[in-house]
DNA sequence: AATTAACTCGATTAGTCCAGTAGGGTTTTA
DNA sequence: TAAAACCCTACTGGACTAATCGAGTTAATT
């Protein structure tokens, strides 16, 4: 998985409409400026945003843009596939699942990108908004305090012949 | 990080030539037959490589490509970073690490992608050739333990009667 | 020595994606 | 009704992807 410019643009642009949340709307031109955005381009990300239902518009004189949920149930994974696309390093889960079940000779190898896209979802399934601005609010996860590494091990284990191992 | 059809073609290339480590050079064509990867673009991909002294080449009559190591010396990390740049899903981890430290208002977004890119390279780093075509080998400290776990879904995902994305 | 198998490598190409711009159209508020 | 703001389609230059082509070099075999 690869987040684009326009990816991390999103991601940006949905950290302030958070940090603002219930303080009205907020005009594409003020996040293009706050965030130091282009501002044509963050209207197409936005309305993107919007026809998903994850943030909303407010139309004429004093409109503007807000979130349509709080900030502690927008994941990032969701904002990331939604502009950026499946978070498995080749094709999707659904095909490198496929994959491994039919493709004797390479099996391993897409269980290994399997595993990534795995280790990639549990951390952006399990990050909020509300996680990353400091925010409020029950459903997240992160702990704030200061380590280089918050994840579970991961030892990718193949043993030949396709059999089951641990996660 | 995205893995591009030809870091996928050279990861089969590389575990065909594991499968036949100490048999002698193997040629191109024998490659992508074997493999059914287009030849010619084979070849530059065998070059590059080469260039980075993964494989050797034997020219002449009777020539072809073999390991230079092996392939429980050759990560996977390796030949993805050869071929497609860097494991992090944004820049590099040089990269991010100096944002954290510099981009106030981006640092916990930035320390997310970090989180992700080292969860893939811990993943990528430990798993070698050997360990994905059933090789002899130790050289590798993947525990051989198996443990019987069914399959760890992510999360039930939810979504908000948004679009529908696959994975 | 000639032949031939095989790698080497620069050039080219069609198609797609990325990042961004342009410019009207529509809706709402004052 | 006029201005503010979002809505939406189209376009573009550049880079990248996935190849292909063809001439050149090297080495083994006859």
């Amino acid at each position: 998985m690869k987040i684009s410019q326009k990816g991390l643009y999103a991601l940006q642009a949905m950290m302030m409409l958070a940090r603002h949340y219930n303080q009205g709307a907020i005009r594409i031109r003020d996040i293009a400026y706050e965030e130091d955005l282009p501002e044509k381009f963050l209207e197409l990300i936005l309305l993107e945003l919007k026809n998903a239902r994850i943030v909303e518009s407010v139309r004429g004189a004093k409109g503007g843009y807000q979130l349509r949920r709080e900030p502690s149930e927008i994941r990032l994974s969701e904002i990331i596939r939604l502009i950026d696309g499946p978070l498995a390093p080749f094709g999707d889960a659904e095909q490198l699942r496929s994959l491994i079940d039919r493709d004797r000779e390479h099996r391993t190898l897409y269980q290994v990108f399997l595993d990534v896209r795995n280790a990639a979802a549990r951390i952006l399934e399990h990050t909020t908004l509300a996680d990353i601005v400091g925010g409020k609010g029950p459903g997240s996860k992160r702990d704030q305090t200061k380590k280089k590494t918050a994840e579970a091990p991961v030892l990718p284990m193949v043993v030949q012949g396709g059999r089951r191992r641990e996660e």
